[in-house]
DNA sequence: CATACATATTCGCATAGGGGAATGTATAGT
DNA sequence: ACTATACATTCCCCTATGCGAATATGTATG
């Protein structure tokens, strides 16, 4: 009964198409919470709210360093995880949204973004 | 735009337990409406609703033979897909209700279940 | 301590979606 | 044509969840 609770709270976290893009840009690597929003192109909160439904569901770990709070994907911690995690890429054929975000993700590491040179 | 419709969709059918437990069961090959209701012990009316969820996200397919209506998985149609679809199979080893359902599968085959005989 | 910055949470509202009960529809048999 | 069977759909109610706006929390800095 537990572990089902786990399975469906992950597919529930997939199921919404900013989470899944956020899903999607945490596979290049942790991104601090002000730079998600910039690549999104949504309100903080909104961003937060996702963040929040993804750490409950065990996708996503985050580290605080000073202001910032950098957000990562969590280790795969069984078979079913690591497998849903691997729809990820096959996303990004199918998905026109992902490959802009992609795109504003590649121009933001090049200006440094928001938490940078600190 | 077009396409991540389809791939939410998708997410979002897999997003629920009951529906989750038919797609398992599909894996095994086709089942008519009669036979799911009895291995997922629900009202018929909850199995078609779901069933009807499934086919709108172009998960499951179905033939009339008769009175029957025998669904089964639809072949994979992109890379997402079908990675989606092998989540399926690590889904069985987290979800001790699955576990119940192919029993109750495997012994409704051995009497042959509500549209045998025909 | 006061202030600015980065992020999180809460609130009010609207919609999606699940469950049960009742009803509709299609097919087969007589 | 009537009935039984197999399945689908509809209606009502309720919860989950998404959004925007406002507010709270935590951290560095002067």
């Amino acid at each position: 009964m537990y572990e089902s609770e786990v399975i469906n709270r992950m597919f529930r976290a997939f199921s919404d198409p900013l989470r899944l893009r956020i899903l999607h840009l945490l596979q290049a690597g942790e991104i601090c919470v002000g730079d998600l929003v910039e690549i999104l192109q949504v309100p903080q909160p909104t961003a937060s709210r996702h963040l929040r439904y993804l750490r409950d569901a065990e996708l996503v770990e985050f580290r605080r360093e000073g202001r910032w709070l950098y957000y990562s994907l969590a280790q795969a911690t069984s078979g079913f995880h690591g497998r849903l995690l691997g729809c990820l890429g096959s996303c990004f054929d199918e998905v026109p949204d992902l490959v802009a975000d992609a795109k504003r993700l590649a121009a933001l590491r090049k200006s440094c973004g928001c938490c940078a040179g600190v």
